[in-house]
Formats: structure tokens, C-alpha cells, sequence
DNA sequence: TAAAATGTTGGGTA
DNA sequence: ATACCCAACATTTT
């Protein structure tokens, strides 16, 4: 599920649940969802840590406990939800961690290209990334000098964490829509103007996800309610709401891609 | 059956 | 170094 929003919405509705709770075990149910330490260190060393509080950078979620953080990234079909501690594992549970209070959160991840990390460095994890788009240092001005940088294809460049990090394929077709230009754009051709569209066009897009408590899609990720208000992703076929054309889909950077050729230029 | 799915990374090529 | 393509990761759904 995991884009901005919907990471945002998961991190909104934890952290009033298990900010101050202990953890008193961790559960690792599949090797590989584990990215470092080693699973005995991570027992030994998440045991008997206090949850501080909970954030998000990117599509990370960020729980900041005593001495460690813990960074867990939902990639693909991540999901993390609050269960009674004593219900048994769920399918597809892959890390359960106890705390105190007879709760546990679940990590569940049907496809297992979810990763957990737990460090006390977590800017070796999260130092490469972006800015934020919805912090002030996104500005129009900043965008317009970075698109003017390199000579990308708009919406590879988009989805690239290191240039700006949280975006993901629906909210970047989303976008470009919006700001009315082509996924394959030149990002060195985009106007002064074009780029304050696009930077106001993302800002508002990833806040309408947020308002509406993400995107739901399939049987990830249950709970939001923004997939009904998708302008172009997996509306191939339907009108632009902008002038009426007919939305079409391609493969971009391997990714589907969802545009109206008539208005996105 | 083949294709596609909200993501990232490493390898190879030009 | 930059840009771009492919494969891999693993499972489910259409």
C-alpha cells in the first residue's frame, strides 16, 4: 500500500496506542523481513525498550524507542495493525511485537518485501533520501532548479526516493495529471510555471490522500477511502476530469502509467 | 495462463 | 557519472 499517505495514516493511528508502552518481546516469523541486526541481537536488544514516539520520513514508518529506533518500510503489501497479544499469528504475519498493556503490533506482509530495521543510526538508512515534499523546503523554486539538473524522464524522476521521497505510483500519476504534464517530460524542458504547478499539484495531492486516510486497493491495506477519487491511476479508459479525453495507460520506467494524452503535455 | 500489482535494489549496458 | 533496462524479491488476483 505503502506510499506517503497511507505510511502517514498508519503513523497517526499508532502512535496514540503505543507511545509510552514497553516492549516486552518480538516474534520473528520470517527471517528475510529482517534487515539488521542479526535476529538474536534484535530479540536481545528490542526487549525491555520504551516506544518513545512514532514518526514517519518518506514511506518509512519511525518508532523511536530508548536507545534504538526501529524503521520499518511496508514496500509492496505491508501492513501494520494493533492486535489483542493473545490472538495467535495471523497469515501472512511476519514480525509480532508484544508490549506492555496485553497488546502486540503486527507486521503483516503478504508478499515479504517488507524490511525492519533496528538501529542507532538511522540516517545510515534514511540519509540518502530527499526532501519531504510537504515540508516548506519544497518550494517551486527548488524543484524547478532540480528538474533543470538532470534530463529524466518526468515520472522516473518522480518516483526516485533520492530526488524526492515519498511518492509512489499512484500519487505521482496523480500528480502529473494534476500540474497537467506528460509522465515522459523532459524534466529539463519544465517551465518556472510548470514547476510551481507540479509542486503545488504533489502537495495537494498527497494532503487529499492524507484527509482521506490513504488509498485502499485490493486486500492490502483496508481503511482508506482515496481510490475513489483517483483522477487517472486505474482509470484507463474513463474521461479526464480536466477536458473530457479518454485516459490512457502505458509502461513507464516499468511502472503502468495512467495519463490523459490530450491535456498532459 | 499470462500479466499485473501502492517498492526498492543490484547488475549490466551505453 | 548519468540514464535506462532487466531481474530479483514473493504472493495473489484478474
Amino acid at each position: 500500500m505503502p506510499e506517503l499517505p497511507e505510511v502517514e495514516t498508519i503513523a497517526r493511528k499508532l502512535k496514540p496506542e503505543l507511545v509510552n508502552r514497553t516492549i516486552l518481546s518480538a516474534d520473528l516469523r520470517w527471517t528475510r523481513t529482517l534487515a539488521t541486526p542479526s535476529p538474536g541481537k534484535f530479540k536481545e536488544q528490542i526487549q525491555g525498550q520504551r516506544i518513545v514516539d512514532i514518526g514517519r520520513r518518506a514511506k518509512y514508518l519511525i518508532f523511536r524507542l530508548s536507545s534504538y529506533s526501529l524503521l520499518i518500510h511496508l514496500r509492496m503489501s505491508g501492513d501494520l495493525y494493533i492486535k489483542d497479544g493473545t490472538l495467535s499469528a495471523a497469515k501472512h504475519d511476519r514480525l509480532i511485537i508484544n508490549v506492555s498493556g496485553g497488546r502486540s503490533v503486527a507486521f503483516n506482509d503478504t508478499r515479504k518485501f517488507g524490511r525492519v530495521w533496528l538501529t542507532s543510526n538511522p540516517a545510515d538508512i534514511l540519509g540518502k533520501l530527499g526532501p519531504e515534499p510537504l515540508d516548506n523546503e519544497f518550494t517551486s523554486q527548488w524543484l524547478y532548479a532540480a528538474l533543470h539538473k538532470r534530463h529524466r524522464q518526468l515520472k522516473p524522476l518522480l518516483l526516485d526516493q533520492t530526488f524526492i521521497a515519498g511518492l509512489g505510483n499512484i500519487y505521482t500519476d496523480e500528480a502529473l495529471n494534476i500540474a497537467k504534464l506528460h509522465p515522459q517530460r523532459d524534466s529539463s524542458s519544465v517551465t518556472a510555471k510548470q514547476a510551481e504547478a507540479l509542486r503545488d499539484a504533489i502537495q495537494n495531492v498527497l494532503q487529499e490522500g492524507i484527509r482521506r486516510n490513504g488509498a485502499t486497493i485490493d486486500w492490502v491495506y483496508r481503511g482508506g477511502e482515496f481510490q475513489n477519487y483517483f483522477r487517472v491511476y486505474d482509470r484507463e479508459g474513463y474521461p479526464c476530469q480536466n477536458c473530457g479525453a479518454i485516459i490512457k495507460r502505458m509502461v513507464v520506467g516499468q511502472r503502468g502509467t495512467h495519463y490523459c494524452p490530450n491535456c498532459q503535455r
